[in-house]
DNA sequence: AAGATATGCTAACGCCGTTAGATGTCCGAA
DNA sequence: TTCGGACATCTAACGGCGTTAGCATATCTT
């Protein structure tokens, strides 16, 4: 155990001491109370150390977010062990909603808040050059997509599979986040978001398959 | 023309010179270039001023929602001259994905951006006391919906007006919301977002009319 | 002309993200 | 064993933010 590896070894649990401390703000107090100082206030460290670790406060958070997407990846991935394309799509469609309501601030933070653009420009070269995993969660739905196209479960005239991973995608994203940032809108008659993605879900696949009613609905 | 009045007068140029400001600054550079200091800059007096037309910055964004909400509603209110209410939400449909791509920040403003606390306190005792116009645009929608259930051109299961209204609200708003946070990430091959918001209310309706195939789809 | 009222300003407070520069502390080599 | 450099950490500050207090000044009313 030489000095540098253990000082090494410190340096990384300091980091992941920061991320956590980070984390833990976050759910208690949502995004707008994630602040350095407030972070090297809880690691008792003082604000420049946390520079030491990441180059910017959209670092850090990048940082936050691509744990919880690996997180969320994994949950899909899960729910997409079936042979059946489009059941594959009604449980993916199942799993993004209980995702985003069970962690809503993460979800936020995924989902519904604007990328930085250093995150943007890292990823269009990562694209450029081929890098890109290509495990992406929306991987996953197109390819179910693509599946049902593929063995004639759409009508005809659905036959671009981008563009209906993309129906699909807006359907569950369109509820959930209406429903996190707008449920506390008094005027409105709030009903619970599960069912209604779901019967979104249920509709849209109705409507794009072929031979109209459901094959099986989303019951829990 | 007393002086008070001409006073009164001047106070309400200068507050829609404010307002108009923090307009211009906000659909050139974004919500995040909205700032109490550049508004009074623009406007040629100190930021204190600001404070006498407006309680806090929250006020004045919200008075700037308020214009574009009414714009916005006019729009839909326009589109839903259709005797035929599945036309009618076809149509509201069309007419709420333009106004968003049309207008993203204006959007991002009032559709994905968090509630101010003192807003919804506000609304929710308007509401108590039944003060609510009753006229917003999401009532719209739901009007058509139940007009669907009521004259029987759904499926039968399709019987809650209001969760049927978020779950067409949720597809359309979830398709641009996606498009206006995320068009910029390389790694997916968007498509064109009006087509998509069209092809998802186009199945999620095929989904909920009894008689499938679409009476007449959104070309246009 | 004098007093009241409204208008606008300067200056400051306490936050924020971030950086420069000083200080100390430990490690490896002479 | 002591010296020099690398590293960790701190203090202090910059410029920005929303917001408020207190003062000057101009304008109306009597």
């Amino acid at each position: 155990m030489t000095a540098p590896e253990r000082r090494e070894r410190e340096r990384q649990a300091l980091r992941a001491k920061i991320l956590q401390a980070a984390r833990d703000l976050f759910l208690a107090h949502g995004i707008e109370a994630v602040t350095m100082r407030k972070i090297a206030d809880a690691v008792e460290y003082t604000p420049p150390v946390l520079y030491a670790h990441f180059a910017d406060k959209s670092a850090l958070l990048t940082a936050l977010c691509e744990e919880d997407l690996t997180l969320f990846h994994a949950a899909l991935q899960r729910a997409a062990r079936r042979a059946d394309p489009v059941e594959r799509i009604r449980r993916m469609g199942k799993h993004y909603v209980d995702f985003a309501l069970e962690h809503p601030h993460h979800y936020r933070l995924l989902f519904m808040t604007p990328f930085p653009e250093e995150q943007i420009a890292a990823k269009a070269a990562q694209v450029e050059e081929g890098t890109t995993q290509g495990q992406s969660s929306y991987a996953l739905l197109r390819d179910a997509v693509a599946e049902c196209i593929a063995t004639g479960r759409f009508e005809k005239h659905h036959k671009d599979a981008e563009r209906v991973a993309q129906v699909l995608w807006g359907a569950v994203h369109g509820v959930v986040s209406l429903w996190i940032l707008h449920a506390r809108n008094p005027e409105i008659e709030w009903r619970a978001p599960r069912a209604t993605a779901f019967e979104l879900v249920d509709a849209a696949l109705d409507g794009l398959c072929i031979g109209a009613a459901a094959t099986s609905r989303t019951s829990s």
